[in-house]
This record gives C-alpha cells, sequence and structure tokens, in this order.
DNA sequence: ATATTGAATGCAAACGTTTGAAAAAATTTC
DNA sequence: GAAATTTTTTCAAACGTTTGCATTCAATAT
C-alpha cells in the first residue's frame, strides 16, 4: 500500500494545539471562532490539502446526497438522454447519480440495488432489466419499498408496482407512425418488435396492431418478427420478411438501430426506399436524419423524461406524511423524414 | 419527511437483550456465539430486512470499494465499451463504479474528482475534458495526486503527467486508414479531424500527415476542417469539401458519426461511394457495419481499455511501496468494408 | 471444594465530523 | 478590583459498525 492517511480535523487540532471542534467551525466559518484563529486555520488545511471526510458526514447526518440510477444498457441514445435529464436537475442540487448497469440482468440488478440500499442511497431511479421482468420477481423491490426509499421507475415499469413513474407514450407514438405508413399508402406493414415482455415493445406492438384494426387491415403474425434493440438482430428478420410470398412495403421498426439494419438488407435487396418499402425507426437517435435516406422514426423526449423523473423524486423527498405517488406520460411525436415519404398512393 | 429509520445493529440487540457486538458477530457468522443466538439474530434481522451500513463501515475500515469514472459523455459507443469494460474486471471484486459525465466541462470535472475525493473514493479513471485540455489546468489533479488515490487516464491524456495510462494507438489507426485509401488508389485524401487539443484528434491528424507525407502526397490545408465528433458536425465540412475547385475523392472521418455525416452528404451531391469518393470512418461502431455501403473503419478496442485500466489500477493498489507508473497503448485495428473498396487503380 | 478450562457475551475504542451546552478566557462595567 | 458580560474554546455525545480484550458463567478436572 502507499497510499497516505488523508489529513483530518484531528491532524490540524493537533498541530494548532486546539480542539477538534474549533478546527470544524473554523473551516466552516462559524461566527464564534476568532479570526485569526479561523484563517490560520484556514491556510494550513489548504496548505496540506485537507478534504473533508464525506463519509463521515453522510454517516453523522444520515444524508449521503447520492442517487442509484439502474438501467439495462448505457449504449443507447435513449438511455444516455434520460441520464443526461437526471443530471441537468439534479447535479446542480448536489445530488451525486451513481449510474449502474444491469446489461439486462436480473441477479445484477438485484445486487446493485441491495448495494445501493446499503449505501444508503437516498433515491433510486429504475429501468427494470428484461431478466427480471421475464423472471416476474421483484422482491428486491419491495426491500426498496420496505425502506421507504423513493424509487422512480423510468422508461419500463412494473405495471401493478406503488411507485411513482415517468414513461413515454410508446404506444401512441407507434400508433402514430402506423397510421403515417398507412395514409402515404402502405399496404402490407411489418413489425420488427422488441423483445417479449418488456413495457417498451409490448406498448409499441399493441400501437402497432391497433392501429391495423383501426383501419381494417389484417394482422398477420407472419409480419411481426423479434429483435432485441440491436442492428445486427433486424438482419435475419427483415431477410425472412423480405423472402415471404406477399413481403411487406414497409417495415416499423421498434428503434432506429433495427430500422436502421432493415435498411441495409431492403437495399442489399435492390430495393427502394421509400417506393418500394417504407421504413419508420423510433427513438429519433441523432443518426437517424443522416441515414440515406433520412430515417422517419418516433421521438422520445429522453432529456425530458430524465428531468421530469428527477421532478417526481424531489416532490416525494419534500412531501410531507404520505405521499401520493404519480405517473407521468410524456407524448412520443412523429418525425417524419425521406423514408416513409414517397407520394401518397391511394 | 417519510422516510423511517433503518434498523441498526443496536434496535437488533435492544430487541434481543444483548450488545451489539453480539448481534454482529452474529450476523456475520462468528465462531464464538452460540448457535441458537446466531440463528435467532439472523431470522429477526431478514425479518425486519435489516441491511447493514455501509456507510459507516467505510468511515471505520477507510475502504469505500467505489470508483471514480469521469468521462466527457456516454453517448459515444467508444465510451460506453471502456465503461462496460471497467465494470467487466472490476465490479465482480466488490467495486462499485460512479460514472461522472463532465460534458467537456472544466468545472464540472474539477467538481467532480473533489467530490469524489471527499467521498474516499480508492481510484479514479478519467478522461479529461476539452475544456480541461484548453485550458491547461490541471491543479484540480495535483489534489489526487497528492492524495495519492490512484489515478488512470483513460483515452485522452496529459502528456507530461506522472500517472498511469491505458491508451489506443491512434496514431497508427489513423495511420492504416489513410495508407489504405492510398493503395487503393485515391489521390485526394481529405480529413475531417476532431476539437484541437485532444490527444485523439492531434494523433490522428498526426497519422493522416504522416502517412500521406510518407507517399509524397501534398498536406492540403483546405483539406483539413474540424467537427466536435457528432454527426450533424460534418455537414457544412464536407459540403465545404465537394465545393472546392479540387475537390478530394476520398475523406477519412475522425469517427464514424462524422464519416456517416460525410456519407450523406456525398450522396446527397449524388457522388458514389466508394466510386466517386472513398470513405473511412473510426471507432467500428455497431452500426458502421450496416450503413450503406458498410463504413471502412478503424476498430478501437473499448472494452479491453477499460479492462487494461482496471488491470492497472490493481496493480497500483497491490503495489508496496514504490509504484512505478504504466503505459499501454493497445493497437487499433483497420477494418476494411464497402465504403472504400473501389477496383485498385494506378 | 477448588482450580482449570471453554464457551459465550460484553466493554470500550475506533473511524471523522458536527453541535449544543459548558467552561474558560478575555473584555467591559461599575 | 470584583462582578458582569462577551468572546472564544473545549467537552461529550452522536452516527453504525467491528474487534481485541476482558468478563461471566457453567462445565470439567483435580
Amino acid at each position: 500500500m502507499n497510499s497516505s492517511r488523508p489529513v483530518t480535523i484531528k491532524d490540524i487540532a493537533r498541530r494548532f494545539r486546539c480542539s477538534p471542534s474549533t478546527v470544524s467551525r473554523a473551516l466552516n466559518d462559524h461566527p464564534a471562532i476568532n479570526e485569526d484563529t479561523r484563517k490560520n486555520i484556514q491556510e494550513y488545511a489548504k496548505e496540506v490539502g485537507y478534504q473533508r471526510n464525506e463519509v463521515s458526514l453522510s454517516l453523522l447526518n444520515k444524508k449521503t446526497a447520492s442517487l442509484g440510477v439502474v438501467v439495462p444498457t448505457i449504449s443507447n441514445y435513449y438511455e444516455t438522454a434520460v441520464i443526461e435529464g437526471l443530471h441537468t436537475v439534479l447535479q446542480p442540487m448536489g445530488y451525486t447519480l451513481n449510474i449502474c448497469v444491469t446489461n439486462e440482468n436480473y441477479l445484477l440488478e438485484k445486487e446493485y440495488l441491495s448495494k445501493l440500499l446499503s449505501n444508503r442511497t437516498e433515491g433510486i431511479f429504475l429501468s427494470v432489466s428484461q431478466e427480471t421482468y421475464d423472471s416476474g420477481y421483484y422482491e428486491h423491490l419491495e426491500s426498496v419499498i420496505q425502506r421507504k426509499t423513493p424509487l422512480i421507475f423510468i422508461d419500463r415499469e412494473y405495471e401493478d408496482f406503488e411507485t411513482s413513474r415517468a414513461t413515454v407514450d410508446d404506444y401512441h407514438g407507434a400508433f402514430a407512425a402506423v397510421e403515417h405508413l398507412i395514409t402515404i399508402g402502405y399496404k402490407q406493414i411489418a413489425h420488427l418488435k422488441g423483445p417479449n415482455g418488456l413495457t417498451v415493445s409490448e406498448q409499441r406492438l399493441k400501437g402497432y396492431i391497433d392501429c391495423l384494426k383501426k383501419y381494417n387491415m389484417s394482422v398477420r403474425e407472419e409480419l411481426i418478427i423479434n429483435t432485441n434493440f440491436k442492428v445486427e438482430s433486424a438482419i435475419v428478420p427483415t431477410k425472412r420478411l423480405l423472402e415471404l410470398a406477399s413481403p411487406p412495403d414497409a417495415i416499423f421498426g421498434v428503434n432506429d438501430q433495427v430500422a436502421i439494419g432493415a435498411m441495409r438488407v431492403v437495399k442489399d435487396k435492390g430495393l427502394r426506399i421509400p417506393q418500394d418499402v417504407g421504413l419508420v425507426g423510433f427513438d429519433n437517435s441523432p443518426i437517424s436524419a443522416y441515414t440515406f435516406p433520412s430515417l422517419t422514426t418516433v421521438s422520445r423526449p429522453g432529456r425530458k423524461i430524465g428531468m421530469e423523473a428527477s421532478r417526481l423524486f424531489l416532490n416525494q423527498v419534500n412531501a410531507s406524511g404520505d405521499f401520493l405517488h404519480e405517473s407521468i406520460v410524456l407524448p412520443s411525436e412523429l418525425i417524419i423524414r425521406e423514408s416513409s415519404l414517397r407520394t401518397p398512393q391511394a
């Protein structure tokens, strides 16, 4: 070991032959401290690089000013946008964000939550992992609730859980996307859906199906294929779609990544976008505006979600006595670009 | 306030009319504890949801098992890959990663470092922000050094700083990219460079220039234009390039985002890739394999960097006495795809 | 019956800081 | 010059946990 012990208030007290209390007060500009004493101590502290041990303070005050952000991944545009939003509101308030990436893994999520509680985190923002969703376990959430640590769901959620949540209206976003394709004149619309069980996947699927139904279009099972949100997971499914006897003339991807993967396959096949195949994604990731053709997509206000989630957290912290949990649903917005803009056909 | 006080070891002791020590030992399976006592206490603890207060332990043991990861952004593939690599090695060892995003902001970086030190973080992985780079300030780093907290530079670095570092060989990656373009037969190679001052920008620029020189090709100032790594920042520069009297027949982008932006502009102009304009990016981001045409790029081993950085940290922690700082430079690898593969021309 | 052993538990200090109350020191007042 | 007042400093407890050492109590050996 080569780490020298950090200098403490006691060290300084010894140096000045005074009590730790005096040093503490001097450093905190307490009025009842002699001006000279204060100056000397502050100077010396600076000189030796004294830095308050926040750990001890946390213990004393039972306040850690740290918040947990538990997400399945940080390699998506949306997740990083949410984190940015949380950051924007909470960092200036002195909170530290402890970002935990679960990789869609239940055990890891559980471990992180337990660790956050042990570390006396003051609040947790959670987007549950896919495994958690699949397994249906939620005891690890119970312990958060039991501790009365504010728990805010972001994005994905357990329907039947008593907490605040900030989510995007995936359903209407998907609905609008499909409605747009229909309006343009596409007849056979496929959906590259997300993993089963996740709210986002299911809501978008539902929007897709309901919209087809509204317009009296048949819902063909073979036009709905699973992906895992990643670009490469769209390749095989899209190929399968295009090889169908009656292939789709439009594809609605569960996110931009998947839509971009599909775009590649469609072009490889020699088909034109949007003339032969229309394409819509989801997320409005930065790159979607610069693909060729640019990608029609549904914008999710990630930053805003982060900021709203922060607000929900703060509400709960400031609430006296009983607190009613809030659900915020932000609208998503269709962004029409080239990939779906062929001249409308009846 | 509605948060009920978490149950402590003292609470349990009171309940069993025994001392806190006994409870502590019982919970930790200390051998000198009566089997019945142990079982009763453990059961009760579970029942009331006791969870060890790690804050107090941190104070007692002077160990926080938390590490700081300070990065300018998490919205790039590379950065998230690095974090994933750190995570892979350090999470299983019980370390918590505290991810701090500086948004390229010097003051924020400074604040984060100071906070991490105050929280007695046991090590810091740092990719300095652009502002820090520009300003040339580094007092905030001095305090880390002074504290003998292990500091590992990832990616960007201060050349003249006494620490360990894990970086990618940007220079040779860029060199290889440009050499490849030259070999294929491109004659006028432009470079969309990164922000001034950053090691990655400068190293790639240097690789580009040195390679041109090696092949006796002129370095045309007007073919080198700045971007900020983001896709949209490539649009105007690329347009300018293509409108030159003697436009480039190939473009080397400082990263994939920029290259993809350029790709869009080139195609909008009606030029073909790779026939009319060759294109190479940097990062091997997932999407680069699926653009149309797919993007030739230089792969940066982000995950590996994270893992190597972890190793450097662990070395330093386990070192007895004086520790010699290490510099690890991992090779980057040229990934040849469609965007540069026209049939070679002399 | 007493000494010896062994098992089980308790005591007290420690980690670094803050803070109300008490004490000490310096200053003012009469 | 003593009392009253004000200024400055110290004391002690608290936050929750662990741990070396001391203690207690019962069982065994002499």
